[in-house]
DNA sequence: GACAACATACGAACCGGTTCGTAATTTGTC
DNA sequence: GACAAATTACGAACCGGTTCGTATGTTGTC
């Protein structure tokens, strides 16, 4: 992607959620989906959807009469941002300490602890 | 600690981040010390630090003329939490894919990930 | 074509966070 | 005591994000 990828607000990145893991969807679809959990009105993800095409943060296709909307940003992409973001804002850029924190935050299983030392071994030959 | 910690503003973060190094000190300290980056002026900072106080953030002494403000969250606990939330919001709660994507935020170096690796054994002798 | 159902468009209100101007108060100095 | 400097208190404006009501347009059915 040739542009640095924008940061979503906390109700945008509820509807990218859903949009990660549908494909492109319908304002109803999201809606749908979202009314799950909170309890939102439809015109809200609508309004909500469209500022998010405004922003570059959608595409929107709009050759049926509902129109439906993809995510321009990947979730590996957008999870980046959001975690560089927190690094400098609360750890200093320090990854050794939010990786820390991160596993303090709730105990961790060993089975999480193993995976996540997979994980890191597979980085590490990745190494430049 | 028997409260849950209160999540920071941005500019709330900003202002702990100076207190947790500089431990207890007047809004004139921390405004010097904020003006290095941002440029903010003097009110705004001591606005902040009150609501700080309402909100149960800091804590003031005012038996000198100059209130003397000390944080009274942790910086590890206040990272915990944001971490948390970030965790549930971008991530589904997958701590995997976190430590994942903030390796991956920024290219790691060798040593990095080495230390990171150690730190890992570590949580792992600690497990329940 | 009339009607119901559903879609988009858009303005308005609201909210938490931020910023700052101004007033009131205290302190130190001459 | 009078003045200048520093400090606290506080209201007001503003901003981005969120929510929703309402208007308007489209579609399908009888």
């Amino acid at each position: 992607m040739s542009t640095t990828p924008i940061r979503p607000s906390d109700g945008e990145l509820a509807i990218l959620r859903v949009l990660w893991v549908r494909g492109p969807a319908t304002v109803r679809d999201v809606h749908t989906e979202l009314s799950k959990d909170r309890d939102m009105g439809y015109t809200t993800v609508l309004k909500l959807m469209q500022i998010m095409v405004e922003k570059g943060l959608l595409a929107r296709d709009e050759r049926a009469r509902s129109h439906t909307y993809g995510p321009l940003q990947s979730e590996a992409e957008t999870q980046r941002c959001l975690l560089k973001e927190l690094l400098h804002k609360a750890f200093s850029g320090s990854r050794r300490e939010l990786v820390l924190q991160a596993l303090e935050a709730e105990p961790a299983s060993a089975e999480e602890l193993e995976d996540i030392r997979r994980m890191l071994k597979a980085a590490k030959g990745r190494v430049s």
